[in-house]
DNA sequence: GGTCAAGGCCAG
DNA sequence: CTGGCCTTGACC
């Protein structure tokens, strides 16, 4: 293309402020990729062909000159690739935290200790950033939109967007939710409050000052679906297809707003005449209950939520997501899970050449067609990529003419897109790897779906390198390593053991991402801090891959603290669960309902019993407090030593694993003496202590001040508090261990999951936490999961701790009603340290903080 | 330069 | 709308 040749000046004075310009390259660019399509698509419509090509016509400008953009240049972004080139390597090795410097963008914590943003340095990846960046750029391109919604609302006048003011929006404003992005199934941006948010809920504690101030939207998608259709229309009024919009503009026209005029809507496809209560963008928009009459004729079709206001907190944004797929009858969290298994396992097949049948060709993970490789995630033929693709694209929306449960065969894929999408989600496509941006080519971050390909390739060589090293290593975790090869409920992992791949990844190494996974899996249900980055979110587990010997906690001794991970979970009973014809409960489908409150179809072996124990408040506060300090004796992770000084990585790295092996096991027997070790299968316990571990470690040192400081100490403020504990941990590193790092060093790292950690260590002084409370936090932290449908007793255990802490506190500090909140809320940043923790190089230190002696 | 997973195109 | 084929472009 000629206009590859166009220069843009207006980027080449600012290489000053390289996080800003950086941003608005990005903006910029990405303002340039929807211009050029919109134009496309406007230029369709008016079947006016005298445009050749926008980049060369230098017409049509907008205030952002986007145009003399080529599509054939780069990225703006990648101008800044020749920046600080020196420290190239080291960055390079850095690969896998880039997502996560990108994230700090939409963090504003990290901007509190100066600490200057990302991308001060060349990264050979950084053009993978583009998509980030993008992506952050359309989250202030939202919050324009917004405002300019709001704007709209406000006018009372305004009975209806004009056409201009809905080319102004984003399609997802134009569908009232643009927050609610539907990320990636493999997507963890939603930083839900849920768990303690509902602990707080409970005790009446408000904890949204807890909340992100940011959002990421790596990929966000939004599809309009969640305020419509159950799965289980009367079949007159099916197949229909609700609503759409094959591009961006045709969704913002006003056409878009009557689905009988639009062109789409009558499609031959369609059978039956338009249900009306198709998602009538118009009345969602203006916030104006419209259609209330014609959804009363069809009770079922109500939409599940308000659709009319923009959700603001994590809770809606999560119950929006769950909606969307609790409209094709599933659950997300499942899927997310399972698709972690499924996708890896499918990748690393492809790139494995499928091991066991090369003969045969690979088969749609849809339809069974041919496949012609990845797309969104797995592998499926040309066909259902390009269903998905435009499903998502043009958020369609479909309904079953029969129960749901259509058969999708490569003959029969096409009688029910309902059916077919429904298959996508289930199998795991990627919403987000739909690009919004539409940009082709180049690569996906790993992040949209899983690093694990990524991770495979990029760490095969160094494993090769280092095979019989962490082959001895894997041996010297005995347990841990022996027997623990993943036995997927998919065919997969399972059916490839003796692949190469498998020899280049010691089981230690595995367990090191699941219980990455485990945590990260954990962290998006139940976090509650200020990240909510999923690009860092999945970084975590490449790092905790790459740099930890992390370990995976095994309680039986024998095997598979995989397979009781979350995201090796069979998938849930939803389907019947939730199925319309079988739902007794007569709620729609669509209203998420069974999502919140799943029938426990498989509870413990003992109900009765555990309930009888944890349903009621708690009694004897000595005695049970007493049993979990006594648990404690059996933790005293200080009294691992290191006692030697590493000569080098390597020997710093197996003394970190000997470190962490003492430390596990320590935490193993603290779970094995708590009073309700019993009450709990040995696989939850396990799967707990793998995603829990690092923040556990976290807790036990940010209460190590408190719980050793005697009352006439003084605490200092916390910037020296912080100050002298970063101090203490370089000086341990440096001197201790032998690892030379700066305090520079040392601060990019960890400094944001220290300074967490200190302000976390420093509200605990600040309090004087006792030992009382401590237990009990540290068994709320344990506990605080997403209910496990198969363990109900979980969340009533975890309420009866939170019962045992609030009598405490009561008991020790009468009238103090605010010291409940104030440590509960010290949870959240102990899981947000966590989650800076297992994204730096340095996951070990944990295991370093409790060990130091001040 | 090759790979491959994005997006686009367009006959059917 | 579908799906086979083509173009893109980041990464290797
Ligand atoms: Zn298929
Ligand atoms: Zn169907």
């Amino acid at each position: 293309m000629a206009a590859g040749d166009l220069e843009t000046p207006h980027r080449d004075e600012s290489h000053n402020d390289v996080h800003e310009d950086v941003g608005q390259g990005a903006i910029l660019f990405r303002n340039y990729k929807l211009k050029q399509y919109k134009m496309k698509s406007s230029q369709l419509r008016a079947s006016s062909p005298t445009c050749s090509d926008i980049s060369e016509s230098g017409s049509g400008r907008d205030d952002s000159g986007v145009e003399s953009i080529s599509r054939s240049q780069r990225s703006p972004i990648s101008e800044f690739s020749d920046l600080n080139s020196d420290k190239l390597d080291d960055i390079r090795s850095r690969s896998d935290s880039c997502g996560s410097r990108i994230s700090s963008f939409s963090d504003t914590s990290n901007y509190s200790r100066g600490e200057p943003p990302m991308l001060k340095r060349e990264h050979p990846e950084i053009h993978g950033l583009n998509r980030s960046l993008l992506d952050m750029q359309s989250l202030c391109e939202r919050k324009r939109f917004e405002e300019f919604a709001m704007k709209i609302k406000s006018e009372p006048s305004q009975g209806e967007p004009t056409s201009q003011q809905m080319r102004y929006m984003s399609p997802s404003m134009a569908y009232g939710n643009p927050m609610n992005g539907l990320s990636a199934l493999g997507g963890l941006n939603m930083n839900s409050m849920e768990g303690l948010s509902r602990m707080a809920q409970i005790n009446s504690f408000n904890m949204n000052n807890m909340q992100s101030n940011g959002g990421n939207h790596a990929g966000m998608k939004f599809i309009p679906v969640m305020s419509s259709m159950p799965s289980g229309l009367p079949p007159m009024m099916s197949p229909v297809m609700m609503q759409s919009s094959p591009n961006m503009m045709e969704g913002l026209s006003p056409g878009a707003f009557h689905p009988h005029s639009h062109p789409s809507m009558q499609h031959p496809s369609m059978k039956t005449p338009f249900h009306p209560n198709g998602l009538n963008i118009k009345s969602e928009f203006l916030n104006e209950p419209k259609f209330n009459s014609l959804q009363q004729e069809s009770p079922r079709n109500t939409p599940p939520a308000p659709p009319t206001h923009t959700p603001r907190t994590k809770e809606e944004e999560l119950e929006m997501k769950r909606r969307f797929y609790a409209n094709y009858n599933l659950d997300f969290h499942e899927i997310e899970a399972k698709c972690r298994a499924q996708i890896a396992s499918q990748a690393e097949e492809a790139h494995n050449g499928c091991d066991s049948d090369n003969d045969e060709p690979m088969a749609c993970g849809i339809c069974n067609d041919k496949a012609t490789g990845l797309h969104y995630g797995i592998i499926t033929c040309e066909g259902c990529k390009g269903f998905f693709k435009r499903t998502v694209q043009n958020k369609r929306v479909y309904t079953c003419i029969a129960d749901g449960n259509c058969e999708v065969t490569k003959t029969q894929r096409n009688r029910c897109q309902y059916c077919r999408f429904k298959k996508c989600l289930q199998s795991g496509m990627v919403l987000a790897a739909v690009r919004e941006d539409r940009m082709p080519g180049g690569r996906n971050s790993g992040a949209v779906y899983n690093l694990y390909k990524v991770k495979y390739k990029r760490h095969k060589k160094r494993n090769e390198a280092k095979k019989q090293r962490l082959q001895q290593l894997a041996s010297q975790n005995g347990s841990l390593a022996h027997g623990s090869l993943p036995s997927l409920p998919s065919s997969g992992l399972a059916s490839i053991p003796t692949s190469h791949s498998e020899e280049f990844m010691p089981p230690l190494k595995r367990m090191a991402i699941e219980a990455a996974a485990a945590a990260r899996a954990e962290f998006t249900r139940s976090s509650h801090g200020a990240y909510e980055n999923r690009n860092e979110v999945y970084n975590n587990s490449n790092s905790a891959y790459s740099d930890s010997q992390s370990q995976c906690i095994d309680l039986s001794q024998k095997s598979s603290s995989i397979s009781s991970s979350p995201s090796m979970r069979s998938p849930p009973p939803m389907l019947e669960v939730t199925d319309p014809n079988s739902s007794t409960s007569g709620t729609p489908s669509q209203n998420g309902s069974q999502l919140e409150a799943p029938p426990p179809r498989q509870v413990s072996p003992s109900p009765q019993k555990q309930q009888s124990r944890y349903s009621l408040p708690p009694t004897n506060l000595s005695q049970i407090v007493g049993e979990l300090i006594a648990c404690e004796k059996e933790m005293d992770t200080s009294a691992a030593q290191m006692d030697f000084l590493a000569q080098n990585e390597d020997s710093l790295m197996k003394a970190m694993c000997k470190l962490g092996d003492s430390i596990v096991t320590q935490l193993v027997k603290w779970t094995k003496h708590l009073p309700f070790y019993s009450d709990i299968p040995l696989a939850v316990h396990t799967q707990l202590l793998t995603s829990k571990w690092h923040e556990i470690l976290l807790l036990i040192t940010s209460a190590q001040h408190a719980l050793t400081t005697t009352d006439n100490q003084s605490l200092g403020d916390f910037n020296t508090y912080f100050k002298s504990n970063m101090e203490k941990l370089q000086y341990y590193l440096n001197n201790v261990l032998g690892k030379a790092i700066t305090v520079e060093e040392l601060d990019q790292e960890v400094g944001d999951m220290m300074e967490k950690v200190s302000r976390v260590g420093h509200n605990f002084a600040r309090m004087r936490l006792n030992k009382a409370e401590y237990v009990c936090l540290k068994v709320i932290l344990l506990l605080n999961q997403d209910p496990n449908p198969d363990h109900p007793s979980l969340v009533a255990i975890k309420d009866f701790y939170m019962a045992v802490l609030r009598d405490v506190i009561m008991q020790q500090h009468p009238g103090n009603t605010e010291r409940f909140c104030d440590l509960l809320a010290q949870l959240p940043q102990i899981q947000n340290a966590s989650s800076l923790l297992l994204q730096s190089k340095m996951i070990y230190i944990p295991f370093l903080l409790n060990t130091m002696k001040s």
